[in-house]
DNA sequence: TAGGCCATCTGGTCCT
DNA sequence: AGGACCAGATGGCCTA
């Protein structure tokens, strides 16, 4: 993915589309009685509607401009979040980062598999009888590589059906 | 080219 | 009042 880091797109970047509500005590330019105000006219009172107005506008969109960017800055802090996570989630030798909802799929697999272990562990009285039920899969001989995926360690079968990550076993539960 | 994913803008709502 | 959060809209990039 290359879109990590885009200028903010301006295609409407407070542009004059941005609706201003009509309501009291607001008037757009146009609606004012006597156009060809002189600028004097504007800075002594008699232009104060039109100034007071702009001023709003001015406010306004500075207010907006502010906003934009501490939502910028709240999604880099999502997307910061979301890539801490995928290096502690596994990856199972694939080569394209996992998507946001992959990423939160393959967490709640990954935890449920871990307190599935903690709660195994439980059940067995000595710490040596659970090791050797879980680590008799490190033996050389009982690894089986997947062709199509890394030879590495998060290739081994057992992690695989461990942590699996379907991506059909996640439906929007509503 | 369609579809997926993403970044950004925007207005609304809620909270402090 | 202002900030945080959210969801919808929009447009760009990438891949099958």
């Amino acid at each position: 993915m290359a879109a990590a880091c885009r200028p903010p797109t301006c295609h409407h970047l407070f542009s004059p589309c941005v609706p201003i509500k009509p309501g009291p005590g607001r008037c757009t330019p146009s609606l004012l009685p006597g156009g060809n105000r002189s600028l004097r006219e504007m800075e002594s009172g008699t232009g104060c509607v039109l100034r007071g107005s702009s001023e709003r506008m001015e406010n306004a969109a500075k207010r907006r401009l502010a906003a934009n960017a501490r939502e910028r800055r709240r999604m880099q802090g999502l997307n910061t979040a979301f890539d801490r996570l995928r290096k502690v989630v596994p990856q199972w030798g694939q080569d394209k980062k996992l998507s946001k909802y992959e990423t939160l799929q393959m967490a709640l697999s990954y935890i449920m598999a871990l307190t599935r272990i903690l709660a195994e562990a439980e059940r067995f009285s000595s710490e040596r009888e659970w090791l050797s039920l879980h680590c008799e899969h490190f033996h050389g001989d009982s690894y089986h590589q997947y062709p199509a995926q890394k030879p590495a360690a998060d290739s081994d079968p057992y992690a695989h059906r461990l942590f699996s990550y379907h991506p059909e076993h996640f439906q929007i539960a509503n």
